[in-house]
DNA sequence: TTAGCCTTGAGA
DNA sequence: TCTCAAGGCTAA
């Protein structure tokens, strides 16, 4: 099983988008992770041969070393810093769940090391989504990198042309991070863009499988990349947050509850434009000094990506996307007196923040002392003068 | 046990 | 009256 590598990328394993996965089973594919993990690690140890970087170790590429990867570089990555920054994420979310201890290189030593511009990971409609981590919007042709494509209509792209560039409406409306948006209709292309327009499939579909896979292999600078949509993990280095003011949805949008992604925000809750559910949310996380630990690594990137739960947001991150789009703790109030009761039990010490993530990814509160109250004041009014903490709302 | 919805209550 | 926060309730 693992005589098979990628020719067109790292990946020192079969998979669906450069080969074809034989076999498919969950545990298998973790198998061979946790091989290639394996693999990575001896060579993350023996210092003496690690050939670049004190960071990582070479990746482990299936080819021997000094060999060329028969593709030609045709991508200059070094001048796109921004794009590596920004996209370099995407691998972390995938390489720390095996190799926690080794953070991700940089992508261009890691490329240059590999002598190759080609795509290393690439999402698929069916897959797991390993993402190229150098392209902002990468591409894919399914001819080029799926030879299944073209046998008994497995994976033929009915959908031949997929718009990377979806608007947010787009993005948080239609609930779909594949949607795909029509190109201009061929007939109002000349011929020559018609041809350049063809699909993958178009082009191969007429050649037997292996003919496809042969010239899906040899021509592949020549082709019109189909492209699919990046499920942009919203993490910003700098600051470590996995959330982007740019990629919440627009207010007034189906879905502009800057937490969930996936509901109608109906007000203002805690200092920020939430659902109620996340509101409520928020206040027993805070009021019930609650703490989550992520099983991803805090890279729970979205509430509502797919159907499949993979990127469904786990409450760690829900919590850290609440503080991370502004919601303040110290506007929840201390926990009132039962209804049924007359009020006479004073209530318990508002709970601040640092009770619930010391020193976690959220400042010091700049708290003003004439707007914020004191505990006796609190506790006159039965309820602490939020507005006043809250200029900014 | 938790999430989400509903009701209640306080303040502007 | 409106907004927003807390508590109650209930289905999952």
């Amino acid at each position: 099983m693992l005589g098979y590598y990628c020719i067109n990328c790292i990946m020192a394993m079969p998979h669906f988008t450069c080969y074809p996965m034989i076999l498919s089973e969950s545990d298998v594919t973790v198998a061979l992770l946790k091989n290639m993990a394996e693999k990575v690690d001896l060579q993350a140890n023996n210092n003496g041969q690690q050939q670049w970087g004190q960071q990582f170790p070479p990746p482990f590429t299936g080819r021997p070393p000094g060999s060329q990867h028969p593709e030609p570089v045709s991508h200059d990555f070094d001048n796109d810093l921004a794009r590596q920054q920004t996209t370099a994420p995407f691998m972390q979310h995938f390489f720390p769940r095996i190799v926690p201890s080794l953070p991700f290189p940089d992508f261009t030593d890691y490329q240059r090391f590999n002598g190759f511009q080609r795509n290393a990971f690439f999402p698929t409609p069916f897959g797991p989504q390993f993402v190229n981590p150098a392209w902002n919007s990468f591409q894919i042709s399914p001819a080029m990198h799926n030879p299944m494509m073209g046998m008994d209509n497995f994976n033929t792209p009915q959908h031949a042309e997929y718009n990377i560039k979806q608007s947010l409406d787009e993005k948080f409306e239609s609930g779909s991070e594949m949607k795909a948006v029509k190109d201009e209709p061929m007939e109002n292309l000349d011929s020559k863009k018609q041809n350049e327009a063809k699909t993958d499939h178009q082009r191969y579909s007429s050649l037997s499988t292996d003919k496809q896979f042969e010239q899906s292999r040899t021509a592949l600078p020549s082709f019109t990349p189909t492209f699919y949509s990046v499920p942009v993990a919203p993490l910003d280095i700098a600051t470590n947050n996995t959330f982007k003011p740019e990629l919440s949805p627009p207010p007034g949008s189906l879905h502009d509850c800057q937490v969930c992604l996936s509901t109608h925000a109906n007000g203002l809750h805690f200092g920020a434009r939430t659902c109620a559910a996340c509101a409520a949310f928020f206040r027993r996380t805070i009021s019930d000094d609650k703490s989550y630990v992520c099983k991803r690594n805090q890279r729970c990137t979205n509430a509502s990506r797919d159907g499949t739960g993979y990127r469904k947001i786990c409450r760690a991150c829900r919590m850290k996307r609440c503080v991370d789009i502004g919601m303040l703790p110290e506007n929840v109030q201390h926990k009132r007196a039962r209804r049924e009761s007359t009020g006479s039990t004073p209530p318990p010490p508002k709970i601040g923040f640092d009770n619930f993530f010391p020193g976690c990814f959220y400042p010091p509160f700049q708290q003003n002392s004439s707007a914020v109250p004191s505990q006796p004041s609190t506790a006159e009014s039965g309820r602490p003068s939020v507005t006043e903490n809250n200029s900014s709302t």
